[in-house]
DNA sequence: GATTAGCACTCGGAGTCGGTGAGTGCCACC
DNA sequence: GGTGGCACTCACCGACTCCGAGTGCTAATC
């Protein structure tokens, strides 16, 4: 009772699946991949497989499809991610780098996942949180509105309106902006606090009240999870024809829309791996999800990523395949936004 | 023969047909309307309706299903939009209120219209050719990296990152944003050639060079067309339970993700009419939306529409509700832009 | 002890075939 | 013009059969 072979079984079992969509029997294994043994030897490795949780069948007298857990073996220790072709790196870095700023990277970026694993793509933007700030800009609308303009070192903007009670003292603008500019640049948002706390004592009391406000606003903006966004591309790979899938495709378009959903799923799976993790099937608590399973991988800053892109698609994927696609876009996506 | 009869029954079969999404027979039709005549009379006149077709019947023994011709009739001269009720109103309005910036005051119209009529929602950003400027802010990133930020009077924020040939002199910056700034600010688009060549000149001739590639940027951003942007809402409706129309799905989404299809669809409607217009099935060129309909109307800018919203969803779609709902979301978008 | 050949068995899917009923078109009549 | 009546059509449904892929088991073989 060879336990190698067993793993060979399974591994067939899950590429041929993954390739036809059929329930795979004993006899096609043997004729589609050389095992060297015959059927009913198959056949007991299969009765063993079953009896271990790998596969199951889906009536009696149907072949064998692999089980999440069957999924989950593989993916951890059958099936090797082989490197894109230099061409297709090539071009991956090519399509990114025309970019003209970062909602295009984003947009790009999330368009070429999408095309190499022909499943639905979803990307993170930069995280407000992680990112450092490049530049503060206060405009003033009406002398009672002020418009706060936040850029961060990767490209993002933000901005907010602040009505005022008071009328804004002409001067107090220029030199609020300087100051702001001068305590955060290049700060990250979580040592942000104690700079700007420290730079409201420098003003006259008078214009406390007002430059109070401003840091508020800029603190609430970069604290917002709900800024959070994502953006995703493929939702039409859903709907790929000759498969039940087709009947699971509702709840999974229900949670791609329900953002917060997939940013929870995203994080979750950032404290999994730091590098590409996955999920499969069952193991997404989303209900709608339960079918579907997720390739993610976390990109930009240095050893801490700063955002994470995904790609999602039925338990039956090629996992080789996606991994390696969303390994290679968030590498390139990481270099772009780095230079 | 009365025509306002034949009209009726028109108008009957269409409302049985999207509540029920079967084709209606002659029976039905005179029970579940007060038509006050007899199935046989009935069958006649949709025995004429068939002629002129307005309907048809899917196969021999079937019931009368209505073409896009008796859809185009329906909406054009059968149906009455009612008004949302005040409640309905009031919650659209205080929904739309309390976004706090441009990119959540589209992220919730579209979900909202989403909502409201139970099919796909799109939004176009505000077209950044028809705004007016509020602002350009000119930052230096490093002495050969300039980072130009615009911002519109409806809160839309675009950057562009300038590499420089040259180091940057550091007293050029401030000038030129104070000159860039007087000349633009308030302008719309359209406007801006003349007063921003005319800025050049004022400018020592070595500093030209810099002028004139700051300018060039701000016009190709704002000149591009492609930086106009579509976000969309309420895909999972695409597969409600119960209907042929899953099979239409893939080609849908397909058409949905094309920005291009859209906006070419959107600016196509904009010429329709001013106020909310109607595709109907057929009438889209686009092959894959060819049972699709779509509603649309323009919002923002006092006259001129600054950008558009739309609903779609199956031919056999609720009109009257529809574009009510489309025309309430415009309204009150166009509003909270303003104010 | 592992492998294999042979064989009986199971059961989903495809194909066939009337029965049923909704719906129509037409005709004669009011 | 409207209506009742009637013959006709045809998609849909359930029952039935047939077929074959695939299995598990047992006994023979390496």
């Amino acid at each position: 009772m060879s336990d190698d072979r067993r793993l060979d079984v399974l591994r067939a079992i899950v590429q041929d699946y993954v390739q036809t969509h059929e329930p795979v029997g004993s006899r096609v294994l043997v004729e589609r991949h050389s095992l060297g043994v015959s059927p009913a030897t198959i056949r007991n490795d299969m009765a063993a497989l079953e009896e271990a949780g790998y596969i199951a069948q889906p009536h009696t007298s149907a072949g064998r499809v692999p089980t999440d857990k069957g999924y989950r073996l593989f993916v951890d220790r059958l099936s090797r991610i082989k490197p894109l072709s230099a061409p297709e790196a090539k071009a991956i870095q090519v399509f990114l780098e025309s970019a003209v700023d970062l909602d295009d990277v984003v947009d790009r970026s999330v368009r070429l996942l999408a095309q190499l694993t022909h499943q639905v793509a979803v990307v993170q933007y930069p995280s407000l949180r992680r990112s450092a700030l490049r530049h503060l800009e206060l405009v003033p609308v009406t002398d009672r509105r002020l418009l706060v303009v936040i850029i961060t070192d990767n490209g993002r903007v933000e901005q907010r309106v602040l009505d005022l009670d008071d009328p804004l003292p002409g001067h107090v603008v220029p030199e609020l902006r300087a100051r702001l500019n001068a305590a955060v640049a290049g700060r990250r948002l979580v040592d942000l606090p104690e700079p700007l706390e420290l730079m409201v004592t420098q003003f006259p009391a008078e214009d406390e009240a007002l430059v109070r406000r401003v840091i508020r606003v800029v603190e609430d903006t970069l604290a917002e999870a709900t800024e959070e966004r994502i953006v995703m591309a493929g939702t039409a790979n859903l709907a790929r024809s000759g498969t039940d899938f087709t009947q699971t495709i509702r709840p999974v378009l229900e949670a791609l829309e329900e953002q917060v959903v997939l940013l929870r799923l995203l994080t979750e799976m950032a404290d999994d791996s730091a590098g590409v993790s996955v999920r499969i099937g069952h193991e997404n608590q989303h209900a709608g999800l339960s079918e579907t399973s997720i390739v993610a991988a976390g990109y930009g800053g240095d050893g801490e990523a700063v955002a994470r892109i995904g790609s999602l698609g039925p338990t039956r994927m090629d996992y080789a395949g996606t991994i390696a696609s969303v390994r290679a876009v968030a590498r390139y996506l990481s270099r772009v936004l780095a230079g």
